[in-house]
DNA sequence: TATTGTTATACTCTATAACTATA
DNA sequence: TATAGTTATAGAGTATAACAATA
């Protein structure tokens, strides 16, 4: 570190995870009341606004790796909010939906916990969410692009 | 939901989640290069950057919970890079500080992480940094002061 | 050969609460 | 009584890689 310029991003590196950690701090005290996991509560969500879909998906869309999720299916399917079963046109795959069950309790959940999380913005205030928003994408896209070249370098 | 407007804050979560989450995984695989967690890492740092402190204020300021920072502290231990010693001022406090490995670790490795993370901002452009801070800032606030309240409500 | 998903291993963190020693 | 830290427990997620079945 030379000049002050280069280190001019840590205060938003540590804002962003404090503010993460509040963030999820106050969602999860919510999920922890419904008998549910944050990763738990990903899925579930996740399969409630579709009509199910394969682990591959599921996998690509909550960032939860294969072998993680296995283990995460297996507790939802413990407590029969899920169903897996084969698929006729490719034998690998496994389909994953929402039980009846699982529908309940997302019809129910998904709503109750947006209205909680609602509650946190009533403090945020009148702030250009819209501007807002797009900084994180750039930066989450910076994060991205970034682990994408270190991972082709050469150890 | 009756109307848009109240969920008008689903994208900033959405987004918040996946900025971080982009972020944690960028910075651990560097992390991970260094032979240490994340935890791990967050408490060599905060050690790093103060002459050590007891497990209380460690425990505030990487909000790391009591009973999970014995068990980082005692791998750190293992590690022969940290110390653990008694307080003769107050009997029940336990002074921890990084061993002289522990502090060439940090010297070494707090340096390459701030390079390494800096790589990562250079596409992130010229954006307003600060402003993006302060908004980062009040949503966190939103967070604690909307769990607070939940903490206090009854059950 | 490549892909989907499971299994296996070993570790690490988490929440929770009881417990010890000290203040 | 309150506080600092450890211990105990049970559970859950993680990384990694090997593996079986299928494409």
């Amino acid at each position: 570190m030379q000049n002050t310029e280069q280190t001019s991003f840590l205060p938003v590196l540590r804002e962003l995870s404090r503010t993460y950690q509040a963030f999820e701090q106050f969602s999860s005290f919510h999920i922890r009341q419904l008998g549910l996991t944050p990763p738990q509560f990903d899925v579930v969500t996740t399969l409630g606004n579709s009509q199910g879909m394969n682990c591959k998906e599921l996998s690509d869309q909550t960032l939860i790796t294969k072998g993680t999720l296995t283990g995460v299916l297996d507790r939802l399917e413990d407590k029969g909010l899920l169903t897996r079963s084969m698929q006729p046109h490719d034998r690998r795959s496994v389909f994953v939906a929402l039980t009846p069950r699982g529908q309940k309790l997302f019809n129910q959940a998904f709503p109750a916990h947006l209205n909680y999380m609602h509650a946190a913005f009533r403090s945020f205030g009148e702030h250009d969410i819209s501007s807002f928003c797009q900084e994180l994408g750039k930066l989450r896209q910076s994060f991205s692009i970034a682990l994408e070249q270190q991972e082709k370098e050469p150890a």
